[in-house]
DNA sequence: TATCCAGAGTGAACGGTGTTCACTAAATGA
DNA sequence: TCATTTAGTGAACACCGTTCACTCTGGATA
């Protein structure tokens, strides 16, 4: 074993691994899964089909590293915006919709990351714990941070549980990501009574959804 | 021109197609749009592939079928818990939570209906006014109404506009039905910190929801 | 009744998909 | 130098949606 750790046997699969990556990231973001074969894949990078198979064992497989990898971004970019130095609800109001923005600049992607029905209990075949390291886990963890931050802050209600109010205020921005996401232009489709534009309405949305979390709102009946 | 305006011919045609529609349904609400093959629903009931397209011009036609026939029964229970005789809030707690109810039924179903980037400005290719025939639009106007008697009757802030109202609660909705729909158990993923149970949380975000529309709340910063 | 025809239904094919497998050829380690 | 691994290939398999030339039959017409 000498002083490089990386021969070049290994450096030159990396490339490889890598040309297909990105050739399957620029055919999937612009087509999506529908789109991306394993022989465009392999057109696009001058190999045979079969050649693809020694570096990921399916379609599936690959087209997983593309999401998670853009989940990582996703998280990173929301991360990086909750801990900024604001206000509290400012920074709240900010996450939620940064998560919307950031979710819709790669729609494909976005949708693709919560497909496939019943994944999530086939994945959690390995269970719990396993789970915060998950890109997903972790997102959900700034969240619920961020309840309890608010909560024990005096901004959100003192009878919200964190966890509860977290899986709400992600319904409700996985929401209109998705929405975006499948009708690109809305709220402002051809077919639908006009109204705020695209931006102006994330930050509507993220308004409303923090809103609903604060102390003083109105309540059951 | 008979008594009767039906021929036997073409009650034999109607015959075939419901079959081949029932076919179709019954494999599609178990195994979504992916496990659903003309040929298999040729072998469910004994005729050739070749002979669905005396039918239908394509599979995306039948799904299409599936699809808004489902949205139509979607649209009928909401509508009808929208008409029911009870307080406002009430009510509308109930639509919302009785949307979501009624749309994880069918996880695929709701899914699919929503699948499908752009398709729907694709099909606004016919403007505007068709809209409101749509089901998808004859739900978004349930919606919409729904925000006008709300605020008119003092029970959600003024300043709200009506429209943007009813597609950011529409958006939050919509986020928890599809959220159920690829994560069967959501939120009681073996993989998230436990709290309600699915009903009760369903609930729990309906009065989120609504709550972030009451007047009295917040506001910004 | 004999004839014709619209149309239901078919089998085979086309071009596409993911995937496998026996194979070559080149690079690696002994 | 020889043996072993391994990247890469081409052909095939089993599926997919769809089309097309074809047969056959039910019902209307002459």
């Amino acid at each position: 074993m000498q002083e490089s750790e990386i021969t070049p046997a290994e450096r030159r699969r990396l490339r490889v691994r890598g040309a297909i990556l990105d050739a399957a990231e620029r055919v999937f973001a612009e087509e999506g899964e529908a789109g991306l074969s394993i022989r465009r894949i392999a057109d696009e990078i001058d190999y045979s089909p079969a050649a693809i198979y020694k570096y990921f064992n399916s379609k599936d497989d690959l087209v997983e590293v593309l999401k998670e990898s853009f989940f990582g971004r996703l998280l990173a970019i929301v991360h990086e915006i909750a801990d900024r130095n604001e206000p509290f609800l400012n920074r709240a109001r900010r996450c939620t919709a940064g998560y919307v923005r950031v979710a819709i600049e790669k729609p494909h992607h976005y949708v693709a990351a919560f497909s496939g029905i019943a994944s999530e209990d086939a994945a959690s075949a390995h269970h719990d714990e396993v789970f915060d390291q998950t890109n997903k886990g972790q997102a959900f963890g700034v969240l619920t941070d961020m309840m309890i931050e608010g909560i024990e802050g005096g901004h959100f209600r003192a009878d919200l549980d964190p966890v509860d109010a977290a899986k709400s205020v992600w319904a409700s921005i996985h929401g209109l990501a998705m929405m975006i996401a499948h009708l690109p232009g809305f709220p402002a489709t051809a077919s639908m009574p006009a109204g705020l534009d695209q931006g102006a309405f994330i930050d509507f949305h993220a308004d409303l959804v923090v809103r609903s979390l604060e102390a003083g709102a109105g309540g059951k009946t």
